[in-house]
DNA sequence: CGTCGCTTCCAAAGCGCTTTGGATTTCTCA
DNA sequence: TGAGAAATCCAAAGCGCTTTGGAAGCGACG
């Protein structure tokens, strides 16, 4: 059943009957009605195809990644895609994600989806510092957002959350503990939330005049491993040296920790302090840790979606402002934390 | 740059030049050359929305999941869809997911989605023992293809890896070894292949006489909170109830076995032995198991590749015969399995 | 009664590609 | 050399939708 066959079935136009299935205002409610019915009744849907060639709107957004840096192994990435999906889904979007690879690079697959116009915009996700794939898109005029922040000059649009004050809050419930020798335990410095987290890890020590300590600085990937790693290494520092409390940028990285400690019978919240930044995935909590964990917490999936619903509002009106929201963490106390000991 | 520009600028006709870029044979090669070299230096890109409406082809695959079962944190999962992506951007291929929440049942996502010709092939993946989306597709004409297996009487196109005989190895091994009493982690048996893979063990024990004890057999989710879980409660067993060797579905599980029979002073390989199936995920390896783990390996990826080659071939020529590839299991002995204790 | 202004509907022109059904040229061989 | 076959190219008809630019119908007002 298509457009035509309906509208000879009901004995108006095509364009009648067009526009009363996309809520124009120059038809009759009445007939509306008719239409409406009669498309419901024999199961009309309109092409997809016929109408992304004739608006030039696809109705899909991209996800574009590199096979190197295979996101689709990384939780919080899945958590975030999976509420990107999510939302776009209920505004009648389809997800496409391309993968670049090989001699094909990314940037191959960002011109060949503006050329062959398979995308109406695109989202990045987990920026660098400086990241070629903004004025890229830019240039080629194909409409994007971001998740997380760049130092890129040029404005441009994105959602991200307060990494900074995150961190700050964190660390300053830390010092106001009477903790000294506080571990940061941070992501690649590669990317642009890290550096946010580090100033607001510094300005909350700085401001009790507490040193930040070179070794008790890491940066890693986000993962259990590097989290035992490097929180053992941590604990074999001279005692004068030696952390009191620890800063995890992810629960995973809390995990390793909390291992570490539970091997040298290190009651946490009482011997040493942990606190970590949850991003809320779906299979793990910081409020099922044992003690429960101090956490700053901020929704990635919740993040997923608003991106999305952000990306379609600039596509239905291009001419507003470029949206640029970040987002307050919450530092949510549990017993993870506590005074430093004796 | 649009073909009727491509073709003017020529001096051929539209039809020539598609047909050149096309790869039609009733076109000099001449001109062909010329043409491409044309189409190259104008960056000429067909328009993805005309092509569609013009072959009815979307050049698109569908991944669709319910909300609720959010496949995007399971790793198992991810992994087969990074397979999938890569594949299909390499045979120039899009991938887009839907996901089927609240009112709009996954029914209705697939019914849309046939409708409006935005997908040209679903793919399937962890199927139900009887599973109502293969005969809806089927009866939609939606061409579709498994992974995994399922009790649906009608032929239907799929791949899967042979659990049966991968679990009728590893337990014929552990037999071999002499050990009588072997723990089985299994997945969920809604799935196929969780009975599958029970069947295969039956056998192997079976066959020497050995008996399949119930409380040796669980059936959880397999991650590696149940993997503790399990092996703790049959490890708190009745010295001579107690199993000499564990035999677990994923890797996650036998780390978890692997925790907790630490946690006992057992040593691996030694007092109890220990076997996985091991998906080849990217962040978790049997061989850096310490002690290395013996496992049935077979790549999860790799089959998301070969599903969406099936596909697509399923979809260049529909009359060929339906695929239906089973693939081998191969069984990697390591250092986790040895002779029962004295 | 004629005209203006609304409301309601329609015919037809694209959107950019593929593909059918020739037309024209070139080649082959008697 | 000429006829048929083969190679090469083309004009035009869709694919199914949106949208432009009217046209027709109808009541109201001077």
């Amino acid at each position: 059943m298509n457009l035509r066959e309906l509208s000879t079935l009901l004995k108006l136009s095509q364009t009648t009957v067009s526009r009363a299935l996309n809520g124009f205002p120059e038809v009759n409610e009445a007939t509306r009605a008719r239409v409406k019915a009669a498309a419901e009744l024999h199961g009309y849907r309109p092409s997809a195809a016929a109408r992304r060639l004739a608006t030039g709107q696809s109705g899909t957004l991209g996800v574009v990644f590199p096979r190197e840096r295979n996101m689709l192994g990384d939780l919080l990435f899945t958590e975030f895609l999976g509420g990107c999906v999510d939302q776009a889904s209920e505004l009648g979007y389809d997800v496409t994600m391309a993968m670049a690879r090989g001699l094909v690079t990314e940037e191959d697959v960002y011109r060949r989806a503006v050329r062959s116009a398979r995308v109406d915009g695109m989202i990045l996700s987990t920026p660098l510092i400086a990241d070629p794939r903004i004025d890229l898109l830019r240039d080629i005029g194909m409409p994007y957002i971001l998740h997380g922040r760049t130092r890129n000059k040029a404005p441009y649009p994105f959602l991200d959350i307060d990494n900074e004050g995150a961190f700050f809050k964190a660390a300053k419930l830390l010092t106001d503990l009477g903790h000294t020798r506080i571990a940061l335990l941070n992501g690649l410095t590669i990317h642009n939330y890290a550096q946010d987290r580090e100033r607001g890890f510094r300005t909350a020590l700085a401001n009790k005049g507490v040193d930040a300590a070179a070794p008790l600085m890491s940066s890693t990937m986000m993962t259990e491993e590097s989290g035992t790693t490097v929180a053992r290494q941590m604990l074999e520092l001279p005692p004068a040296q030696r952390p009191t409390a620890f800063l995890c940028s992810s629960l995973p990285m809390a995990l390793g920790v909390q291992k570490v400690a539970h091997a040298r019978n290190l009651r946490i919240g009482h011997d040493v302090s942990l606190i970590a930044h949850d991003d809320q995935l779906h299979e793990l909590h910081a409020e099922t840790f044992d003690p429960p964990l101090t956490a700053t917490q901020s929704s990635i999936g919740d993040a997923g979606r608003r991106v999305v619903e952000l990306m379609i509002g600039m596509l239905r009106e291009p001419t507003a402002a470029l949206p640029q929201e970040v987002w307050p963490v919450d530092l949510v106390v549990r017993a993870s934390t506590g005074a430093v000991a004796g």
